[in-house]
DNA sequence: CTAAACCTTCACATCAGCGTGAAGGTCAAG
DNA sequence: CTTGACCTTCACGCTGATGTGAAGGTTTAG
């Protein structure tokens, strides 16, 4: 399929998709015209991506996940790589928490 | 006094200050030479607004505050639209708290 | 054959709060 | 007179993930 059919079956733009291209993390065949092709993985691929930047990782965090599916894992959070972003995404995420907890706790302490 | 003493007794660079007065955050009187003159309320001023700041306000948030101690009032918070700008914050924070929190929780769903 | 609907590659715009020079004026000390 | 430490006004760079044209080639349906 081309780029815009699979930015509707993906529900993305296909700025988007070229933009993950460019990344790194979608890559295309050619066709004669220069069009890219894109087949059913590259679905995969996408929905992977949007579910992971869903739940507040970036390109660069998907990164390992994508890797891990094109290496021919059925999930892409199987790989060591994956497992490690994850962590550290937690962590992150946490250490955002108590950050807002301390800020809204300062704003009420303040206003009193 | 000029700008870089008030940068130092503020903790901010001149860049900074600048940046402020663009924004109509604070405002300078011009000596002969064109240097900008600031004095001890103007000290007041950038301390409230790194305050603010350092509790998640945007220089946005921060005009109503910065208007307030203008007006003569000795907290910026006092002022209406003040209240408004905390009231605000503090839903805009929870809301995060909560975004964040739920994308916890699904990271950790999809994990197991 | 033509117009619509695709596709291509640049490349600047957005949001926030500055950092970082560039190029140059001012002023006190030695 | 000359450093050197101030100050001035531009104006681009950064981070992330696209949006939004521009300018043009391709394909498809009628």
């Amino acid at each position: 399929m081309r780029i815009g059919e699979l930015a509707r079956r993906s529900g993305v733009s296909t700025r988007a998709l070229r933009h993950y291209e460019e990344k790194g993390l979608l890559a295309a065949r050619r066709g004669a015209n220069g069009y890219r092709e894109y087949d059913e993985a590259d679905v995969r691929l996408v929905q992977e991506i949007r579910a992971l930047m869903a739940v507040g990782f970036t390109l660069e965090d998907a990164r390992p996940f994508v890797a891990c599916l094109r290496a021919g894992n059925e999930s892409g959070g199987v790989c060591p790589e994956s497992v490690d972003v994850v962590r550290r995404k937690l962590t992150e995420i946490d250490t955002e928490i108590r950050d807002l907890m301390a800020r809204r706790d300062e704003m009420l302490r303040r206003n009193t």
